[in-house]
DNA sequence: CTGTTAGCGCTTTCAC
DNA sequence: GTGAAAGCGCTAACAG
């Protein structure tokens, strides 16, 4: 039987409550009698039972995070600044995937209040009504991750996806592009894919080009990325660039290139969205948004522990922002 | 104030028993008083806190898991086919990673037991001896994942990286290639990229071929198979195929290759390992070993479910397999 | 079938 | 500074 609380009090002659104490780090303890405790802590092997600490406390030291998909590098990454970051608190992290379906994050938000986390990270900034009803009644604080809003549930860590499509666009123009195409995810919609979109729409708008079919909408997946080419090709009117809403379409549109003997950029330009390793490497290297994930989640960590505690926070809104990172795959047109 | 189970019971005028019963399906409830108390739950909007419960019943319905990297799709897909097994039967998971650091490893475990999971899901199967012995000693079920073994902690879900890596090498002495070196990422040594190295060397002694230096150390990035490819042909003997331990080291080389004007296959073939989605998109198509990751995950953890409920297991170790997909990047040397 | 009761192991007043 | 005792909300034995 693994030594309890009771025994480790008994062991030093002391009261369980002072055990408590010292375990806690209270001041109000001499510091011979800590010694005593932590000897005799030492010796049972003791480890405090923290379920137990957490009915008694009402404070689990869980923070539960729901994401869409564990499978894309983002979100993973996101996850793992996390948990690095709370690791070194002593804060255990609760995890769960939605699979980009708002109703399945509420019911997954349902099931893990049950289990009385000290704080929610939720990646994005769209939840159903009833989503935010549930976790604004529960008082639990909420960090949404992964893109910025005015109106989060509680706080929000992110970046804008938004002045990223633009920047792009207008980055793009000033290249000299001037027949742009957005090619959004469409399967998996989401806030994040939605502002850049209409990030490029707002930047088409201030630059008064494109008036056509300026959007094509495939599955998230190389293959997504490939089909956007031919379909740019079908268009039969001329396109210079592809603006892909994540780097996996842009890949995959660049390696259709290849097949397909289309140069890139010279007859036509390619940009992602994400940075993944191959966005570097792969030949020709692409033009794409880069974000600091890792960094995202620990920065995510930080205003948990801060709402944990109580902290004021300076703002509602923490920008992290992006960068674009300018490669091969936009070089001016050549030619015409 | 949240309800609780006494104000259920108060509300449907009967004991906290009962309502515990029915919350927990007990049989022994009559079909009218099941309601009653279904009612007074809807109405209160009653949600069970599971923290108490734990507390309890010495069940937390919370399983641990550790893998090395969550960054690493093949790590975050097995964790989505385990969540996803899991959350259908009312069970979280709890994540944390090691950094492929036995020592990180073992620290949250730990850290983890304190929180008492009812079951732990380990990544690979090799383990420091601390770890071992305090696992065995808590005498939680533990399920190790991604290879296999015949000194399991208690039993294991995975598949041969050691066959893998042989039966690899020799599809490829078949094919007609001789010179086969293999690229190992030394930098995040585990036993399963060890296995596959070994299985590797397996063969070539099965086969009598390449006695020479036959394996490089890169670390496990684009870049890291780039310079594999550079450290090869700086060797200034033939080699015709660069077997690598991992896709990503891989697709590396075939970019490295493509840099270089080196053809592939038809001056080095390449293999890889994991089926990246790629793998199949890249030009030339790689050759690589599949593993449904997903499925292992739903596997291991329809195990862990089986060791919660004592069930007994039909073995220690399940072979989930794996796949080899012959691609481009390895159709037979041609010219000499 | 159902109510009552005694914990689960810890934290947290409240006196001393 | 420290001990004693009363819960935290639930389950599980035990009567009935």
């Amino acid at each position: 039987m693994r030594a309890k609380i009771a025994d480790v009090a008994r062991h030093a002659r002391v009261g369980a409550g002072t055990v408590s104490r010292v375990l806690n780090g209270a001041k109000n303890v001499s510091r011979h009698t800590r010694a005593r405790v932590l000897a005799s802590i030492d010796e049972l092997e003791y480890v405090p039972n923290l379920v137990a600490r957490g009915l008694a406390a009402n404070r689990t030291g869980i923070i539960a995070a729901v994401v869409p998909a564990l499978g894309y590098s983002q979100h993973a990454e996101v996850i793992q600044g996390i948990t690095e970051f709370l690791h070194e608190h002593g804060i255990t992290l609760m995890i769960g995937h939605s699979g980009y379906d708002l109703e399945v994050e509420r019911e997954i938000i349902s099931a893990f209040l049950a289990r009385r986390p000290d704080a929610f990270y939720i990646t994005g900034v769209d939840h159903s009504e009833a989503t935010r009803r549930i976790l604004r009644d529960s008082g639990v604080p909420v960090v949404e991750g992964g893109n910025l809003t005015d109106t989060p549930i509680d706080c929000v860590v992110g970046y804008s996806n938004f002045e990223a499509g633009r920047q792009l666009t207008h980055l793009l123009h000033e290249r000299g592009h001037r027949h742009i195409v957005h090619v959004n995810n469409g399967s998996e919609v989401n806030d994040r894919n939605r502002d850049r979109q209409r990030g490029y729409e707002a930047a088409c708008a201030e630059l008064k080009i494109a008036k056509k079919k300026r959007v094509i909408t495939g599955t998230n997946t190389l293959d997504g990325g490939a089909q956007a080419v031919a379909e740019v090709l079908a268009l039969g009117r001329p396109v210079d660039t592809l603006q892909c809403g994540t780097d996996v379409l842009a890949v995959g549109a660049i390696l259709e290139c290849q097949r397909r003997g289309i140069a890139v950029p010279g007859q036509l330009a390619i940009t992602g969205f994400d940075d993944l390793p191959i966005a570097s490497a792969i030949v020709p290297s692409l033009t794409t948004v880069k974000i600091d994930r890792i960094g995202l989640g620990r920065r995510a960590g930080r205003v948990l522990l801060q709402r944990l505690s109580n902290e004021v926070l300076p703002s509602k809104a923490i920008d992290v922002g992006f960068q674009i990172v300018e490669r091969a795959s936009t070089k001016p047109p050549t030619g015409r």
